[in-house]
DNA sequence: ATACAATCTACAGCCACTAGAGCTTCAAGA
DNA sequence: TCTTGAAGCTCTAGTGGCTGTAGATTGTAT
C-alpha cells in the first residue's frame, strides 16, 4: 500500500501544505482517505495531479480554467479542442501581458535614464509620474 | 471657489468613485472640505495627486512605493535619490517579469503548436502540464 | 414640489493563497 | 512501552488593491 502524507506530497509538488488543503477546499484535489486519527492520505496519482495544478498554475492559468483542463485531462477519449483553446487564449493573454510591460519597461528606463540625481523639483521620476503625457503615449 | 464633487474627480482621473474613497481611507488623498450634507470637496491640485497615484499604478508602483514617491513629491527640496532608486528597483521587478513571462509564451506556444486536435490522450497541452520535463527549462 | 442622479456609510467579496493559534496524532529512538 | 518532537488537524483572519451592494441621505434641475 502507498500512502503518503501531505508534508511529502507538498515537498514533491514545491508546494505548501496550505495549499493543498485550500485546493481540497475548492475541489482540485482529494486524498483517496484518512488516518484513524484523521490525517489526509494520498497516492501516486495524488501527486501526479498536483503537479498538472501547479505546473499550470505557473503558467498563468487560474483556478476555473485548470478545474477545465482537469476534467479533460480525466476524461482522455474526449477530443483535446477544448484544451487547445484554453492554452490559446492564455499564450493570447501572455502576449496582452508582454506588449504592456515592454512600454512599461521603455517608460520607466527613460525615467531613471533622465533623472539627473539632483533635486526632486527637477526630477524626472516624479515629473513623468505627475503628468502622463509625458509618457510616448505606450498606454 | 474652484470645487468638485467625487464624481467628477473620478471621471477626470479614470478611476471609479469607490477607489478614490479607498485611497483616502489608506491615506493617500484627503478632500480639502465637506459640504453641509457630508459630500466630499476636491480641489484641482487633488486631481493632479490622484491622476499621479493611478500613473504610477499604471506603471505597478504598489501602494507603499506610491507613498513614498508622493511624499517626495509633495518636498521638491529633497534630494530625488530615493525616487531614483524606487523606479530602480520597479524597473528591475520589470525586467524579472518580463523575462518570465517570455519563457512562458515560449512554453504555450510550444503546447499549442504542437497539439495534433485529436483526442486528449494524445494532448501535447495536457501532456506537457502534465510533465514539468517536457518543458526547455524554462523555469 | 418633485423627481432623479449622485453621494454617503458600512460591509462583503474577489483571487489565490498564506499565517497563526491551539490542539491532536504520528513515528522514531531509548 | 514510553517519550519526545515533528507533523498534522481545524478554524479563522489577513494579504493587495480594489469592486460591488444595500439602504439611507443629499444635491440639482425642472
Amino acid at each position: 500500500m502507498v500512502a503518503i502524507a501531505i508534508g511529502k506530497l507538498a515537498e514533491f509538488a514545491s508546494t505548501k501544505v496550505q495549499t493543498i488543503r485550500y485546493y481540497e477546499e475548492i475541489g482540485l484535489i482529494q486524498p483517496f482517505g484518512r488516518t484513524e486519527g484523521g490525517h489526509r492520505l494520498y497516492g501516486p496519482e495524488d501527486a501526479i495531479r498536483l503537479k498538472f495544478i501547479r505546473h499550470s498554475r505557473e503558467l498563468g492559468f487560474g483556478i476555473e480554467e485548470i478545474r477545465g483542463l482537469l476534467k479533460l485531462s480525466d476524461h482522455p477519449e474526449t477530443s483535446c479542442s477544448t484544451a487547445d483553446s484554453i492554452a490559446r487564449a492564455q499564450l493570447e493573454q501572455v502576449e496582452i501581458r508582454l506588449e504592456k510591460l515592454k512600454a512599461l519597461r521603455k517608460e520607466l528606463k527613460r525615467m531613471v535614464e533622465e533623472c539627473g540625481h539632483g533635486r526632486v523639483s527637477q526630477c524626472k521620476v516624479i515629473e513623468v509620474l505627475r503628468d502622463h503625457r509625458h509618457c510616448g503615449g505606450e498606454h
